[in-house]
DNA sequence: TTGTAAGCGTTATCAA
DNA sequence: TTGATAACGCTTACAA
């Protein structure tokens, strides 16, 4: 262990004093050029890099920003979630930020709590996909700013996909592939981001003047995952006024309703045109591959990254800071037509 | 932000020293329990929580350890290192430690080395899956304690899967089944765990009187994903000596020749038994399902990390440290017999 | 424009 | 068994 090299040296190098380099390393006060120079110079000679603790314990922030989520999310085979982690740690790396991850259970309870929520070891938390409320609430009380990421809670800043957005191009485009008797299946009623999608769909059809028959909304209040859609689509495959085009909540879902129609023998489609939301892997490996709406997850990541520092870590001398208390950021979507519609 | 408690609330509420607060909080030196209860006792009444940073500069140790993995491991659909991280997060947490993550390229350059090597935020590094060889050498040279997770490299210390094992049992399986001529499909030469499958599978069947023929080593220098399982499976049963047994380097290499089996006609056990290494989630929903040597990903994190911390966080009054310059520490395996053989 | 010095919240050394 | 007190490496008023 080559004696770790600190402010003290570099200063001795430069012939300066500590806190003249301290602000330049931070960019701050007025130094001369000269001086910045020499300092610059000893610093990179002597292979100097601040150390994190210290200026985190002199500065009262530590330059980590906590990324939690669900266990069962983080594990799924599905990258979604592991693809927006990817997106914050890019953006973090960007800003000289590091990322604890930590996964919370689907059941919640105070146990559990993260560790850094007391240990004050953050600065700040981006928390991704739907979480039980009792942590929110918990992290709510903690008093550490946080965004959540694909997620949405009463007046929490959040980063969304544009759920809107997307159901309107799908409406869209299956009134224009002359569909009048479209169906909407979402699963898990509870879900915002779902329940977004249903309600913008719903409407777009209305508004294009082709209304969704309340026997065509299906969803429960149970997990939107493939088994789901499968159950589901099953029902609305046998019901009583099939439909001619489903628009499932998630590609998950739709993946499963292709799975009902298969096993019924319907072709896809020509008997039934289905459209999904998320753009996962598999969607366009399905049979038939998937039209669905594209999420960029790393871009999701990103930003929710961003507003977060920007709430918790501001930093930068010129910085003119805004904190809008309450903020919903949206993520572009757009539609990616496949085969299955 | 309700100031934070500190120590010296803590001391003042107990009407003790804050050093007398340190020892109770860290176990450590000689305390009247009837001082030790009323510390105890202040504490959680004021919910006090020592503060990470200031413990790292006062005691040289960050209480973080990273987790270095490729970008693209991490980034594709089967969540095996997802779930080595999570078997490692989950020890760390039991250690009271964190974990920060952090991805390289594939191909690894001076500039994308992740900040922690030089800002010392942590206080040593799990490496998983096969990375850059300059990456590594980077990291030795910044002196950090480092455990590589299923990779191997001269002297470093690392946690595998015990291949050895494992390509024992599917060379006794095939063996019990009836198959004299196997093979071995296993793409990227390079790769450790792949070369020690090989050559343990080779040597078994060997010993089993069984010797597998050189023309049915498949090997090459290129990724062993389903790609190259198709191209070199393809190039195996279109050979002049088809083996009637194949043993796969992995998963993903398995699934391939079963492409390749199905393009051919070939019906799976019946005419071609194939056996792969992982159990990845796609193992047990192939067509038919795959026969494989089943590897605990989260233990593998779980080992990892502990044994990383070990080296690198030695804490605790008892404490008789052993660090063997290098150890290797093997995961056991076993095999799950599906359809596929 | 630069330097002095007071913290930041701990741990650890030594006396008491 | 406990308590002063000096680090730890840095940021940040405040002085010069």
């Amino acid at each position: 262990m080559p004696d770790r090299v600190t402010i003290t040296d570099v200063a001795a190098q430069a012939g300066v004093s500590i806190s003249t380099v301290s602000l330049v390393m931070n960019g701050k006060g007025a130094v001369a050029e000269a001086t910045r120079s020499r300092v610059q110079t000893a610093a990179t000679r002597l292979g100097y890099t601040p150390s994190r603790t210290a200026r985190g314990l002199a500065a009262g922030r530590t330059g980590n920003l906590g990324f939690v989520l669900r266990e069962d999310h983080f594990r799924q085979s599905e990258p979604f979630y592991t693809r927006v982690f990817l997106g914050a740690e890019f953006e973090a790396r960007r800003r000289g930020l590091y990322v604890l991850l930590a996964t919370v259970p689907e059941r919640y309870d105070a146990s559990h709590a993260p560790r850094f929520l007391s240990e004050h070891s953050v600065d700040g938390i981006v928390v991704a996909g739907r979480v039980d409320g009792d942590f929110l609430d918990a992290l709510g009380r903690s008093g550490l700013p946080y965004v959540l990421a694909d997620y949405a809670r009463d007046g929490a800043p959040s980063v969304q996909v544009d759920n809107e957005g997307g159901a309107a191009l799908v409406a869209a485009h299956l009134v224009e592939r002359g569909h009048t008797r479209a169906a909407f299946l979402g699963a898990d009623r509870d879900h915002p981001s779902l329940a977004a999608r249903c309600s913008a769909f719903v409407a777009s059809m209305a508004a294009a003047g082709h209304a969704v028959a309340d026997a065509h909304v299906v969803t429960d209040d149970g997990a939107a995952d493939r088994t789901a859609g499968a159950r589901l689509g099953a029902h609305l495959l046998d019901g009583p006024d099939r439909p001619r085009a489903v628009f499932c909540g998630n590609d998950a879902l739709a993946l499963g309703l292709l799975d009902a129609a298969r096993d019924r023998g319907l072709d896809v489609p020509s008997d039934l045109a289905v459209v999904g939301f998320d753009d996962v892997e598999g969607a366009a490996l399905a049979a038939p591959p998937l039209t669905t709406v594209r999420v960029c997850k790393e871009q999701l990541g990103e930003v929710a990254l961003g507003v977060l520092a920007e709430r918790a870590v501001p930093v930068g001398p010129v910085a003119a800071r805004f904190d809008r208390a309450s903020s919903v950021t949206q993520i572009a979507t757009d539609l990616v037509v496949r085969a299955s519609s």
